[in-house]
DNA sequence: TTGACTGCAAATTGTTTGCATCATG
DNA sequence: CATGATGCAAACAATTTGCAGTCAA
């Protein structure tokens, strides 16, 4: 098991040479757009970027790059495993550099995103194998609840109807 | 959080009746969709239902009850505390009554859903508080993986590319 | 009676696809 | 040079919304 990771860790090092040079040693074809693709996501460090984001930041270098293009560049960089996107919520995925496995945990009212490390989930992915025979997969989507200030504040307001609105 | 259910519990029987008193309780006005959307609910047991699912459903008494309808009903179901919705992957939400909260797992392979009761969370949801402030809310997204089949074939054709392909 | 609910059509959002063209290996 | 990648427009699926008519309380 890798040490655990303190929240706010700084992400792990990689470089888009590292990154490309992994494409080529795959027979994956290192195409403009590709290297734009990790560019964004090496520059985004550990933010969580949507194909959208990711397509504006590849557009100021490479304005002809067309979404459609960036959502085939994410797949195939899916596919050789540099990189995994996750659903914080309804709907919208963003991708991240898959060299570090982390849970996401997403406010459902203010949106924040909280990165966990792996080995908070091996107790429960062990459980659940024995108990299932259910292997999870958990990078694929994010837990969902309140961040510590949204629960104070939802405290606060207790009694108020919980309507769950969470951000779109 | 209520009492956690044993593993295993059957899902507890209620009626249409004691849910359509209910709304009257909180004021919510009875309308046919609404009973409709509650009947076809009631009657799904404990399966996963989208909502075009629920739409046929209700369409076979009332075909003129509209897809939007379904969803405003939902929503309004849901905001009641009636009803919840869990979103499996990529993108459908399944709705069920809300009566007794579980947790979904989704074989991201072959589609199987498999319910865990909540307390097996228990001591991850523990975990996050301490350690992140944060209160998860586990019932809104499935977790993702493989289920027992799944997981042996892919043992079985290891070396192929694993390419994720959740039934869509 | 009246505000909440509904049906319908049309808009939105996020993502995918067909096809002709282009460029990597 | 062949295959796989790209740009574009158009298709798609799931969900939401504006509006005018309808109905539960």
């Amino acid at each position: 098991m890798p040490p655990a990771g303190r929240p706010g860790d700084a992400p792990a090092p990689i470089s888009l040479e590292d990154l490309i040079a992994e494409l080529r040693r795959l027979r994956i074809r290192v195409t403009p757009a590709r290297q734009a693709v990790l560019t964004a996501l090496v520059e985004g460090g550990s933010s969580h970027l949507t194909a959208v984001d990711l397509a504006a930041s590849v557009q100021q270098a490479n304005p002809q790059v067309h979404l459609a293009t960036i959502y085939r560049s994410l797949d195939s960089l899916e596919a050789a495993g540099l990189v995994d996107h996750v659903h914080l919520g309804h709907g919208r995925g963003v991708y991240h550099l898959a060299h570090e496995p982390h849970q996401h945990l997403v406010c459902e009212t203010c949106g924040t995103v909280v990165q966990v490390p792996d080995d908070v989930f091996s107790e429960l992915a062990a459980t659940l194998r024995r108990a299932y025979g259910f292997t999870i997969r958990p990078h694929h989507f994010a837990l969902v609840g309140l961040c510590a200030e949204c629960a104070e504040e939802a405290q606060a307001v207790q009694g108020a109807r919980t309507t769950f609105s969470p951000p779109r």
